[in-house]
DNA sequence: TTTGCTGTTGCAATCGTTTGTATTTTATTT
DNA sequence: AAATAAAATACAAACGATTGCAACAGCAAA
C-alpha cells in the first residue's frame, strides 16, 4: 500500500508550513490567492484528501450518527424484517441530507455494549435505537437516557430518553373501527401484547370495541413474536382449534402477510371468508396478493423526525419526544367485496 | 453535557502515569496487579470509556467498513428495493461478526464523491459498492480500483476492482429452462438489458433457449429498469397490444411481483395462463400469492464472501473476484398445475 | 527615515491515545 | 549488605490535523 500523503508532505513540497496549508484547503480568507491556488493545485496532484479521523480529534466533532437494531431473541424479529430495513433506509436519507454519514450496528442480545460502544467511545455524535425490543429499561440502566439518544418504540411512561413512535394507539383504534365497520364481529388480535408497541395496539383494539358497545373475547389473541415462520404455525393450530373469527388484526405486516399464507393454505379466502389487516405499511405490504390494508406508520416521516431532533440536540437544544401520526391505509385484505 | 473524563485525568486521580492507565485497561502484563485492578475500578465508577478516535489516529486503524449504495437515477432502483436492504442486513451481520462496524452511505447520483470521503479519509478501511449501476467505470476512473473495494455486480470484463456477484448468466439459464420444461414456449424476458447484471441473465435465458432448439423473438423484451410501478404499467401496456406470450422471467423479484400483480389486475391467472419466475429471491418472495419460484442470490453468503474478502485484502493478502453459486428456488408462480 | 497598519505566514500547543525506551522500584542472589 | 536481575512505572514522542497568537513582510502616512 502506497504511503498515503500527509499535509506536513503538501507542506514541504508547497514551501509552506502546515497551518498554511490547512487554512488554503479549508478555504480560510487569510491565506493569500497565489498561494491557495498553488496548495489547492499541488492537493489535487497528489490526490491528497484530509485525514477525518485526525480532523475530528481537533474538531471533537465527527459528522457520524449512529442507528442500532437490537435484535432481541425474545422478539425473533430479525435484521431482515422490512420494517427495521426501511427505517434503516429512510434514517440513512435524512442523515445524508444533514450531512451525516451513518454508522449502522446489529448487536445480538448483547445488551448495551453495541449503545455503549458507539456513542460513549465518541465514534458517534448521536444515536438512534430502533425498538426497545422488551428491555424497557435497558437505556435507562446503562445511563445513557439523557445522552444524544432517541428511540423509537411505544410510549411506556417510565423512561427518561426521547422517545419517537408512531401513535400505536390510535392506530390499533383506526384499524378494529374500520374491521367493526365492514360488519366483522370476532376479529382476532395476533401479536405479543408483552411488547410496549403491541400492547398500545391492542389497547386501540379495545378502545374501538367499546366506542361500539362490542365485547373482545380474550380467546381472540393469539401471542406470537415478530417472526413470520411462527405466526404461520401458530394461526393453522389455532384455525384447527375450531375457534370461530372473521378478521384478523395482526401487530406487522409480517405478520398479516403470513396469516393470510395460513388462511390461504388452508381453503380460506382472504377477504371473503377472513378480512386481515396489518400495521407498519411496508413497501411490499401493496404488492401482496390481496394488497394489504393497514396502519400506515410513516417509515420515511419517523425516520426524519428522529434525525432532526437528534441533530438538535446534539446542537444543545433541549428535545422532546413526539408522536407520528398514523393513518389506516384501506386495500383489497380488508374489504370482503 | 458534562466534559468526558479522559485517560489522563484517571491517571491524576489513581495517582500514576497515563502510560500505565493505558497498559491497565488494555491488559498489558506490564502492569502490576493491584494497579491494574485500582485503575480498571476507578474506570468503572467513573464510566470511562476510552475514546476512539484518538486511539484510531495513534494505532493507524478503525474497524471500520463502508457500504455505499449508489442509486443512479437510471436505474430508478431505489434504497427502499428489499435486495438492497437484505444485502445491507447480511454485511452489516458478516461485519459485526468480524468486529466490524459499518457505515452506510446512499449518494444520490453525485457519483464518486461518497466512494472518495469513505474511503479515502480514513473514515473506512474498505468499501463495498452495491451494484455498478450502470456506470461501470466509474471506480476505474476514480482511481480507486486498486483499493480496499469490493464490487457487488455482474462480470464486465474491463475492471480493475474485485468484483463479488452471483453467477447471472446461470441463473438466468435455470430459470428459463425451468419455465421451457414446463411447456412454455412464449417466455417475455422483462428487464434493462443495458445493465451489466441482467445483460448476463438475459444472455443466459437465450443460451436455454439455445439449449432446447427454441428460438427467442425479440418482441418478448420489456426493457423496464428496477423500479415496480413502471413494470407494473409497462407490462399492462404490453398485454393490451396483445403480443402472445404463456411465461415471464423477471430480472428481479420486485419486477416479477409487479408483474403478477398486472396480470391479476387484467384477470389473467398465475400461473395457470402465466407462468412467472423472478430473481433475487428476497425474503418477501416466499410470501406472496402465489409465491414466488425464483432464483436465489444467497444474499446472506454473498454479503459473507465480501466482508470475509474486503478484511483479507485490508490485512494485505491479495484476493480475486468470485461467483456466488446461484440456485432455482421452485414455488408456486410458475407451476400451471 | 520612522511609525503604524494590514495582510500573510509561521510557531507551537492541542485533541486523547499508544508504545519504545529510560528510569525507578522491588526481589533475588551472593 | 551489596550487586544484579527482574518487574513496574514514568517519560516523551508519535499519530495528522486545527487554531490562537506571534512574527514578519510590504506599504502608506507622518
Amino acid at each position: 500500500m502506497v504511503r498515503k500523503i500527509t499535509m506536513a508532505e503538501l507542506a514541504r513540497r508547497a514551501g509552506v508550513d502546515v497551518s498554511t496549508v490547512s487554512r488554503a484547503l479549508n478555504g480560510s480568507p487569510l491565506v493569500k490567492k497565489p498561494t491557495k491556488k498553488l496548495i489547492m493545485e499541488l492537493a489535487k496532484e497528489t490526490g491528497y484528501v484530509v485525514n477525518a479521523t485526525a480532523r475530528d480529534l481537533r474538531k471533537q466533532t465527527n459528522q457520524m450518527l449512529g442507528i442500532v437494531i437490537p435484535l432481541s431473541s425474545e422478539s425473533d424479529q430479525s435484521i431482515s424484517d422490512p420494517f427495521f430495513l426501511e427505517m434503516v433506509g429512510a434514517v440513512s436519507h435524512a442523515a445524508s441530507e444533514q450531512g451525516y454519514d451513518l454508522i449502522i450496528s446489529t448487536p445480538k442480545d448483547n445488551n448495551q455494549i453495541a449503545e455503549r460502544n458507539l456513542l460513549l467511545t465518541g465514534r458517534a455524535e448521536g444515536l438512534i435505537v430502533i425498538g426497545q425490543a422488551g428491555r424497557t429499561n435497558r437505556l435507562n440502566e446503562a445511563g445513557l437516557a439523557d445522552k444524544n439518544i432517541i428511540v423509537w418504540g411505544g410510549e411506556t411512561g417510565d423512561h427518561d430518553y426521547t422517545l419517537v413512535g408512531s401513535d400505536n394507539f390510535n392506530g390499533g383504534r383506526l384499524a378494529t373501527e374500520h374491521l367493526l365497520s365492514l360488519g366483522r364481529k370476532r376479529i382476532l388480535f395476533v401479536g405479543e401484547t408483552t411488547l410496549p408497541e403491541v400492547a398500545l395496539r391492542f389497547e386501540g383494539f379495545r378502545a374501538a370495541h367499546n366506542d361500539r358497545n362490542c365485547t373482545t373475547d380474550d380467546a381472540l389473541i393469539l401471542p406470537v413474536n415478530f417472526g413470520g415462520q411462527t405466526a404461520y404455525d401458530s394461526l393453522r393450530k389455532f384455525v384447527a382449534s375450531n375457534k370461530e373469527f372473521d378478521a384478523i388484526f395482526a401487530a406487522s405486516d409480517v405478520l398479516a402477510i403470513a396469516c393470510i399464507q395460513a388462511l390461504q393454505s388452508l381453503g380460506k379466502s382472504v377477504p371473503k371468508d377472513i378480512s386481515v389487516v396489518g400495521y407498519d405499511n411496508v413497501g411490499l405490504a401493496r404488492l401482496t396478493t390481496p394488497a394489504l390494508t393497514t396502519v400506515d406508520q410513516n417509515i420515511e416521516r419517523g425516520g426524519k423526525i428522529m434525525v432532526d431532533l437528534l441533530i438538535k440536540k446534539i446542537r444543545g437544544d433541549s428535545i422532546q419526544s413526539q408522536v407520528v401520526e398514523t393513518s389506516l391505509i384501506v386495500r383489497r385484505s380488508s374489504i370482503p367485496e
